[in-house]
Parts: structure tokens; sequence; C-alpha cells
DNA sequence: CACAACTTACTACTCTGTAAGTAACTTTGT
DNA sequence: ACAAAGTTACTTACAGAGTAGTAAGTTGTG
């Protein structure tokens, strides 16, 4: 992760990140067969340990869900490293043929499917029909987190990720619950 | 443009760019004296046309920049290999000692006080104090635009770029002007 | 005649993946 | 209880591909 985040998939070199266990580039390939199979072996494992993080609290749902994203944006701002592991991998997985593209698909398809029901558990318990807009809420919110974290990498002293992630959320929040025309 | 959005700065061979212009990879060597020159050229080739495109049509300010960003997303919708490139470059750009991390830097520093600037000019129209939360939508407006870019390139079928920054723009905006606390 | 725009050929490097070997540890048969 | 056999976790060495940059030569042009 601190490889692949500091230098992209492509120009992360497997004998620095072997040099970083102790070993050589080939024992790594040993154990993980080829760079690609690593590459998403790293994901999945970040993957389980999120789950297992998040294991006995309860998983947050609802407006809950929105305060938690908050959250998570001011401890992405004590995790630089990480956060540019995703911002890096995300980006590039784009491009052709990138071994972690379908992962970020799935990931992204995830995570909006999740906001959307928090949107339509909220709308539900304040009585109000479930507006058109959820889902382009849902990718909007995730869009906006993503978003903050490039500029907060390039620039950290200009951008405040915790406050403008959070600003940003309760604005998508509102207009979701309560739509204004501003333009 | 073309091969470093499709394949990234760093796995985006020089041989494939001068194919691409019936050149041998030396011939482009020679106009450009390396690949990071080279891309910094092409980042300042597009601002300069950029700049020609707008000539003549007033730049809008005021409300009128929201619109136009709207307007621009829905244009960026039938552009995805301009898109995908500012994608992959701007996220890479993050890494070690990448070559147009400065550019980006700048690039965002510059969008950031225009978005602000529109933001209070608005603002002043209506008799509004200017908000402290100018700031941070500026950066918000930017960082949605450019998340869903990822998530629409990912997902096409899933998420409707257009829509989506409408959608969040209107929705940031609204929260500047008069806002409301969801959370 | 000078110079610009190349090409060919080459160097030097980086990097993934493979093959073969070695040392330690585990299992199994008696 | 213990040795033979197999397995695991590596290392060293190497093959093979790709790539940026350089040097020297070629062709056309003002």
């Amino acid at each position: 992760m601190t490889t692949f985040g500091a230098r992209g998939y492509n120009k992360g070199p497997l004998t620095e990140i072997a040099e970083q266990v102790g070993m050589t580039h080939a024992g790594v390939l040993h154990h993980f067969g080829s760079k690609d199979q690593l590459l998403l072996e790293v994901l999945r494992y970040r993957d389980e340990s999120d789950v297992k993080d998040l294991e006995g609290q309860h998983i947050p749902g609802g407006i809950e869900l929105f305060r938690h994203l908050v959250r998570t944006a001011l401890l992405n701002a004590r995790r630089a490293g990480l956060v540019q592991a995703y911002v890096v991998l995300s980006a590039e997985s784009v491009t052709e043929g990138h071994p972690a593209r379908d992962w970020f698909v799935e990931r992204y398809r995830t995570l909006r499917r999740e906001v959307g029901e928090a949107f339509r558990a909220v709308c539900a318990e304040r009585g109000i029909d479930e507006p058109a807009t959820v889902d382009r809420a849902a990718a909007s919110i995730l869009a906006v987190m993503d978003g903050l974290q490039v500029q907060w990498l390039l620039d950290p002293e200009q951008v405040d990720l915790a406050e403008s992630s959070a600003f940003a959320i309760e604005a998508i929040v509102a207009q979701v619950l309560d739509p204004r025309e501003a333009l």
C-alpha cells in the first residue's frame, strides 16, 4: 500500500515492496504469484481489515451514516498515506487493462448503494417521498470526498479536508431532503 | 493527451505517442527534449487552446460561472478521452517526483480562486455577508466534478455525469447562499 | 552552406517473471 | 524415538521485454 500509494502501481517496483518486508522481489512473487495478484490481495486485505474494525460497532445507517462519513474525512486527514494510495490507484484503474479496475467498479457500486439506502431511510423516517435525486446525491457525496482528497494531497495548506467534506456533505444531504433552486 | 490519458504518464511510452504522429520516438525527443518536458508542453498547450476557445466569448463570472460549470459537465460527457487524461494525470501527479505536480497545484489554486470570486460576487449582488464557507464550497465544487468523472469513467451506465454534477453544484451553491443544518 | 527535421543504431537501465538451488521445518512410516 | 521424504520459504541468477535518452548520420530547404 505504501509503495503503490507513493509511486503508483505501474511505477511501484516489486523490489521496493520486497525491501520493506526484508525480502527479495522473488520472495514476494513466491507468495503472490504476480504483481497484479499482489495488488488485488492488498486491496482485499484492506477490505477485510476495514470490516473487522467495524465489527462489534454497529454499522451506521440512516442519518448516522452521513455523520460517519464526516468523521471518516476527519480521520483521513491524519492518514495521508492511505488516502494517497486510494486516490492514485482509483484514478489509475480507469486506464487500459489495469488490474484493479473491476475492484474499483464494484467498490463504488457498493458504496453508492449504501449511501443511497441511507438517503432512503432518512426520507422514509421524515415522511418525505423518495426524491429522484437520491442516486445522484449518493454518487456526489463519494465524489466530493474523493475529489477533495486530491486537492488536499496536492496542497494541504490551502485545502481543509475535514471542513470542506463536512460542508459539502451537509449541502448535498440538505438538497435531497429539501431541494431548492439556486441557479 | 490520448496516450497519457489511456495509459497514464508512466506507462505511456514515447514510441506510442510518436507512432500517432508518424514519427519515431527519437523524433519526438528532438522536438521536446525529454518525456517530462513533453507532458508539460501538452498541458500548457491545452491551457492555451482553452483560453482561445473562450476568447471573444465573455468569461462568465458570478452566477453565470456556475451555469457554465454545469454546461461543461454536460460537454465533458461527450469527451471521455479528455476527461480520462485529466483524471489519470491529476491523480498520478500526487505521486513522488511527478513532473506535472506543480502544474496541477497551480491549476487547482487558480480554479478555486475563480470559483471563490464567483461566490463572492453573487453574495455581494444579493446583499449577503460573505460566508466563511466560500473557500470550502469552491474546493467542493471542483472536487465533486472530478470525483464524478472517476465514477463515470469506471461505470458510465450507472453514473450520469451531467445530472449528478448539476445536482451537486446546485446543492453547494444553495448551501453557501442560504445555509441549513441537516446533520 | 548552414540548419532544421528527422532516422537508425545503440546504450544503459529498469522491471517482471522463471528456474534452480538451499535451508529449515513438518509429516509420515516404522 | 527418529530418520526419510516432502513441503515451505525463501535466495541467487538469469532471461526477456520495454523504455528514455544520446550520438551520428541523412535529407531537404532557405
